[in-house]
DNA sequence: ACTTTCATTCTACAATTGTAGAATGAAGCC
DNA sequence: GGCTTCATTCTACAATTGTAGAATGAAAGT
């Protein structure tokens, strides 16, 4: 049984459409979700799900002319072990690394950090 | 003017190693750092750093026998960056989520949100 | 039934990444 | 000076990823 690998960028990006729809999708569905940032072809982006069916991401049910697709893996458990992974490689595993490191970068303002203070105050308190 | 991208698994951990020694190291240096996680050939080895050479990540001073390789690129403007986009792509640039993702699959401690509390409130407070 | 349409599947190919043996070249030893 | 040693650089090749045209095949229209 091969364990989940993680995915090349381009799937990622599928992948998150698709789970962030909630429900099976068509190709037209992701297609127009990728309208605007990036200009794959229609086969490139066929090709990309036709992979991520072989590695075991996504099924597919037909429906008439068209798939259907739906994901095998749940984003919940993808984003934990990649999260995890990021975590380790990049900053010894020291979460406070990473924020400060994100807060730093101007990847998050001091909003998020009250909001996310306001998270550990809820898991950390009784 | 090539902007910086990201680096492929085996060359990070190079610099992961380059970085945290401090200071230029050969070759053996890395070999040795290297042991007991990955077995990779010599050359293997050497072939990575060629390529961060080539990529701008990294120059070379040769002092007798060997090179000495010292970062171009500082871990944490690369940190920072890479950290910034996997937020992004990962979990919506939301760091409450990412956090969250964390401590549900067990990557981080109870006693890791206590010091990012503590870390928090260094920051958010005057 | 015949043709058109349109998604899907095949096939193809270049670039990147992982991996390492062969060739080179200079430092050190006799 | 000639031989040995050992790091580095070349060369090579398979697997993966990004990218998309060509071929297929079935649904829809007439």
């Amino acid at each position: 049984m091969e364990s989940i690998k993680r995915l090349p960028d381009s799937e990622l990006e599928l992948m998150m459409i698709i789970w962030g729809a909630g429900q099976p999708v068509t190709s037209a569905y992701i297609m127009d979700k990728l309208s605007g940032t990036r200009n794959w072809a229609h086969t490139t982006v066929l090709n990309f799900l036709s992979r991520l069916v072989e590695r075991g991401f996504l099924e597919t049910s037909r429906q008439g002319r068209c798939n259907y697709y739906r994901p095998l893996v749940a984003e919940h458990d993808y984003l934990q072990r990649e999260s995890k992974s990021f975590l380790e490689k990049m900053h010894h595993s020291s979460v406070t690394n990473l924020v400060a490191s994100l807060y730093d970068g101007d990847a998050i303002s001091r909003e998020d950090l009250e909001e996310l203070k306001r998270f550990l105050k809820g898991v950390t308190e009784p």
